[in-house]
This record gives structure tokens, C-alpha cells and sequence, in this order.
DNA sequence: TTGTATGCGTTATCAT
DNA sequence: ATGATAACGCATACAA
């Protein structure tokens, strides 16, 4: 049903129909309601393609995330983004990139300046340096350009949408699958590995889970839990993660982040049978997954988070819906033998 | 870059370049050369809007898929089909569903015959009835009317694509999870609940795959395999398979389908502890998963099979894109700790 | 307050 | 072989 259509029964012009759609006024009262009784009627729905042709707009939509390297976490985000900027390229969504140093506050400060002087129609960040996120929140609400978190959430940011994880629940679920490995009982090491004092929510996060379940549970009361950190800043902080391998020699280790692999390597390399359980199916992963040197990644879709902030502007911009506030992906658990289905989805 | 730029750049008219990017002839050798020239140096994209506005097409799918109760398996790929229906209406895809009762090969060869007589522009099949789904494609194929095959794939069927699981991987990552969760040892028993001769292929090769893995792995020769089934046709069913579980007490079952709250609701019922694992989180296994009773399903995200199904429709008929032969989903190990994300994605 | 005309980019048809 | 033009449905500026 078009407006022509629905201009000729109500014995109107298409002009007056189109004035009531879009409620601009200057429409006598008996006609509008005649019309809209007409379009309720008919359930009048808007031809797409008629609508993205004569309104021919085009959408900016910015990214602010952290660079990478190769096989690192922040590469799945971006791959995400970047396939659904491919995707949404002919519906006038175009996204460009910011990538700041995640170690570095005034990199993302210096971000932020050439993000907000672009005057984007949506902005995709990621909480990671939490101070600054939050303040920048505040100004893109003052500015009235729409946002949209991933990763990790902003209580109260105003955003349009977060997408993300349950991280608490991902320490819970890493806490089942290992201590099951173990027999529900031996000595568990949970071991996070950091290189910045800003992005540790989310570890802290996981290591919180993962103790609360254990906790819980009255037939995992055997279970020792030893809690040790290793940081990266320091120089030799490979070899200090391999004393305490070796010294611990616990049952199993839970990472409760993607840098499991580190951990791997020095199993593999030991030859060490300790059971492992960390996070993200990063390439850096993949190995040792296949390998069965990690038992179990849990993954919240890293890639897919990054899509769906794409996805979701072009819903909200382009085709006027309404989003999700809060979007929690799956908390895929991934194994030796079901690994080669979770790329590229 | 639009035609008419093109056009204007070439020194020619628009209808001239039209001729050249449709290749309808009629073109001098030099002109189309200078154009195609251009063409490929801006990188001519046509305006998807435009586009879409003047071919102004719809187009048929009918899916035949399995009729089925409330929380039933098949309902899953009929939510799928059935909401990618209703995203992509807006570009002209229809959807027409054809029920066919999975116990009777009449009912689906009737059903057949209706898709046929509407010549649809593409077909969604699942060859549960498998003999009968062969000759449908051969049929389809001399009708060169477009397919894709969803569940379990036929092979050689000709179809733009198939889009389901690997069954035999399936049954492998079950025994995974269940021997962990018995620790390596005691007695497993494969159960299989049927209704019907149709469609158990995919049933074999997740028993299959489940014997398999144990049979390879050294360190799992201890684990003591009973097989049995339950014939759901016989009237006293039910108490069969109680008097199975309560006689044969093992360690762990694994149900190759998913019937398996059928054995959760035995298990609860009599308070017994035995490690349970089974396939598809479909509404009737839930509340057993929340509860525990079942600690493993295994899911290739039957919901998305239709939606994809429906979307690559879309993209074959809409944008003219190549689809992906294969799409082997990914097995999703659903738990206690992660099913809440699971649903409605 | 209402109606009319123009254009968006592409396709397809009709002249030349 | 080439060019001109109408049509798709909607939004909007402008005329009445």
C-alpha cells in the first residue's frame, strides 16, 4: 500500500496523507484522524527502498577502541566492526576507527578530541580506561550524538545500548568447568596476568565468579585456592610466571582473561598436566585449544559484540527502531572439540 | 558515483552505460571498453535503494519442515525462518510454511506437491524423511527452482547451500563432557528415545561419534559403554525407560537427541544422581538445566539454521551474492552456569 | 489548509 | 548504436 494509494481513498492529495505521516501539521483535524484511521487500517508500512533513495543520507559512525596487536583481544571487536561496516556499506553507514594505546590515558584523551571534532551521527567505545570513558559519556549526552558501549558496562552512561558480557557468571562457569576437570577437589590457581592498572574490572569481575561459586558449592569445600598475580611491566615476569608453574604445581589454573596462552606456552613447554581454563578464542588461543593444552575458553563473542554496536546504529539511525539497552552474549565454553566451528561466524 | 556521472565522464548518455554494466549489447567495441574502463576505476557500486525501488520484486520461499508441539525441537528452526521472515519483509521476501507430520511420508509427499504447485522462487527443506527429500531435490533441480537443505545435509543434492551440524563432532564433544564429569571412569550409557525409522541418521552419527572418542582416548579404556533404546511407539514406553535407568544405574547418559528431558524428569522423579547429557536447549529441556539434572546439552543452534537459511535466500535472490556451500554451526555447550544468555539471540 | 511538482538512481522502453 | 524518457514510492519545496 502506498501513499498514493491511501491519498486516493481518504480523496486527498498525497501531499496531505505525507503531512499526517510525518505530523508536520497544517492538516484540519477531520482529515487527520480520517487518514490515520486509513493508515491503521491498511497497517501502512513505508517502501524501504523508496524511503533510503529520496533521503539518501549517510551515517558516521565512530569507533574508539583499543589497537592491538596481531592474535591479541582487541583485534575481535574490530574484525566485528569492520564486517558489519562492509555489510551496512550500501545503507550509507560508514564507520571510522580510533585506536588509542590502552596503557596510555592521554592517547585516548587525544582520541576523544578528533572523535568529537568529526560531529559523528554515533560513537561505539569501549570502557576501557574507565575515568575518561565515563566522562566522555557526559559530553557526547550534552552533544546529543547517540552512543553505544561494548565490552564492559557504564552504569547509567545514557548510551543507547551495551553490549557485552556477564562477567561475574563467566568466573561461575569457569569455576564449573575446572573444578569438574579436577574431580572437585586438588589445589586451583587463579592467576591474573596484567599490564595496566585500568582494565582490571573485568578481571576482577571473573576472579569474584569464580570464587563465589566455589564458595557455594557444598561439595567443592576440598578445593584450595591459591590467588596470585603476575605483571607484565615487569621485565622478567615470564620467568616469575614460571616459578610459580612450577612452585605451585597446582591442578588447575584459571586465567580469567585471554592471555591464558602465556600460561599454555609454559605448560607445553614443561611438559606440565595441569588443567587449564581462561578466556577468548583469540588466534594466540587457538593453538593450545587444539592442542588440548587449554581445556576450556569461555568466549563472550567478541566479534559479534562489535558487530551488533554496528548493527544497532543502523537500526537506530537508519531504520528508526527501537534497540536493546542491554545485550549480554552467550558465554560460549569452548573445547579441543568443538573449537573449529567458533571462527568466523 | 552514480550512472549518470559515469555516463557524463564516458561522454555518453546513461542509457548507453546501462547497456554496458547489464551487458545487453548493442554497444560499439570502443565504447564499452572506455566505460567498462571507468566502471572499474571509481568502482561503480549501484545504489541499493534505487535498485530495489525499481525492480520493486517479491519473492516466495516455502519452507517444509517438520510440524510440531510447543517446546518440540522443530519449533526452533520455525522461530528462525519466521523472524528473518518478518526482518526481511521489507526487501521482498515472503515466506510460506508447509507442516509435514515427521511420522508419515504421505503427509510429506502431499505437502511436496503443494510447494510445487506454487513455484516458489526458493525452497527451505529438511530431509527427515530422507528417501523422499532425494527425490524432492532432483525434482527441484530439472524446476531449477533455488534450495537450501537445513538439520542434516543430503549429499550431491545440488542445493545453493547446507546449513546444520556435525553430528558426529557432536556426539564426540558429548562424550567429552560426560567422561570429564564421571571422572574418567564408570558406566555410560547411550540411550536413544525414537518415535519413528525416518529420521535417526543423525542420531547413528552422534552415537557414533560418542564411541568413537572414547574408543581413542587411552586414558577413558576403563569407561564401560551400554547402549540401548526406547521405542516411544510402544504403549508403556514410559515405564520402560524408568525401569532402564533404575536397573541399569550407571554413571552417566548420554541421550544422542533432544528427548532428553524425558530421562531428566525419570532422574528427578526417583532423586537419582547420574551425570546427564543430551542435545538442543529447547523449551522442555530448560527447567532442567536451570535445575541441573541435565548438565550438558549440546546445541547447533537450530534457530539460526533458519534464519540463515531465510537470509541466504536473501542474499542469492535479493543481492545476487554468492552464498556459502556449508555452514556447519557451532556446537554450543549449554550448562547450568550460561543457559540464561542462550535463549533468543 | 491543501494540492502539485520535482528529484533521488536505476531500469527498461521507445525513438532516433 | 545511441540518446531520451517514464516509472518505481517517498520527501519536500512551493504554489494555490
Amino acid at each position: 500500500m502506498t501513499i498514493k494509494e491511501i491519498a486516493k481513498r481518504a480523496n486527498v492529495s498525497l501531499g496531505t496523507v505525507d503531512r499526517v505521516i510525518h505530523d508536520r501539521g497544517k492538516v484540519s483535524k477531520e482529515t487527520k484522524e480520517k487518514i490515520l484511521r486509513i493508515l491503521k487500517e491498511v497497517d501502512y508500512k513505508p517502501n524501504f527502498y523508496a524511503r533510503g533513495l529520496v533521503l539518501n543520507k549517510s551515517y558516521v559512525i565512530t569507533a574508539l577502541v583499543p589497537d592491538f596487536d596481531a592474535g591479541e583481544y582487541w583485534e575481535m571487536p574490530s574484525r566485528g566492526i569492520k564486517q558489519a561496516a562492509k555489510d551496512l556499506n550500501q545503507f550509507g553507514i560508514k564507520v571510522v576507527f580510533f585506536y588509542f594505546d590502552q596503557n596510555d590515558s592521554e592517547s585516548f584523551i587525544r582520541k576523544v578530541q578528533e572523535v568529537l571534532e568529526l560531529k559523528p551521527d554515533g560513537v561505539i567505545l569501549t570502557p576501557v580506561i574507565n575515568f575518561e570513558a565515563v566522562k566522555l559519556c557526559a559530553r557526547l549526552r550534552t552533544m546529543a550524538i547517540p552512543f553505544s558501549i561494548i565490552d564492559s558496562n557504564i552504569q547509567n552512561s545514557g548510551s543507547i545500548s551495551f553490549i557485552g558480557q556477564d562477567a561475574i557468571q563467566s568466573g561461575r562457569l569457569a569455576a564449573k568447568l575446572l573444578s569438574t576437570s579436577t574431580g572437585g577437589k586438588g589445589k586451583i590457581l587463579i592467576l591474573s596476568i596484567k599490564n595496566n592498572e585500568n582494565h582490571n574490572k573485568t578481571l576482577q569481575k571473573r576472579s569474584e565468579g569464580f570464587k563465589d561459586f566455589l564458595s557455594q558449592s557444598d561439595s567443592l569445600q576440598d578445593i584450595k585456592i591459591v590467588e596470585l598475580n603476575v605483571d607484565q611491566r615487569e621485565s622478567n615476569w615470564k620467568e616469575c610466571l614460571e616459578d610459580i608453574l612450577v612452585g605451585q604445581n597446582p591442578d588447575g589454573i584459571y586465567v580469567p582473561s585471554s592471555k591464558v596462552h602465556f600460561v599454555a606456552e609454559v605448560l607445553m613447554k614443561r611438559k606440565l598436566k595441569i588443567k587449564l581454563v581462561g578466556n577468548d578464542l583469540i588466534d594466540n588461543n587457538l593453538d593450545f585449544i587444539a592442542a588440548g593444552i587449554i581445556d576450556y575458553i569461555i568466549d563472550q563473542r567478541p566479534e559479534t559484540q562489535g558487530y551488533l554496536a554496528v548493527e544497532n546504529f543502523y537500526k537506530y539511525l537508519v531504520t528508526k527502531q527501537r534497540v536493546e539497552n542491554d545485550y549480554y552474549l552467550p558465554l560460549d565454553i569452548i573445547t579441543k572439540e568443538n573449537y573449529m566451528y567458533y571462527r568466523s561466524q
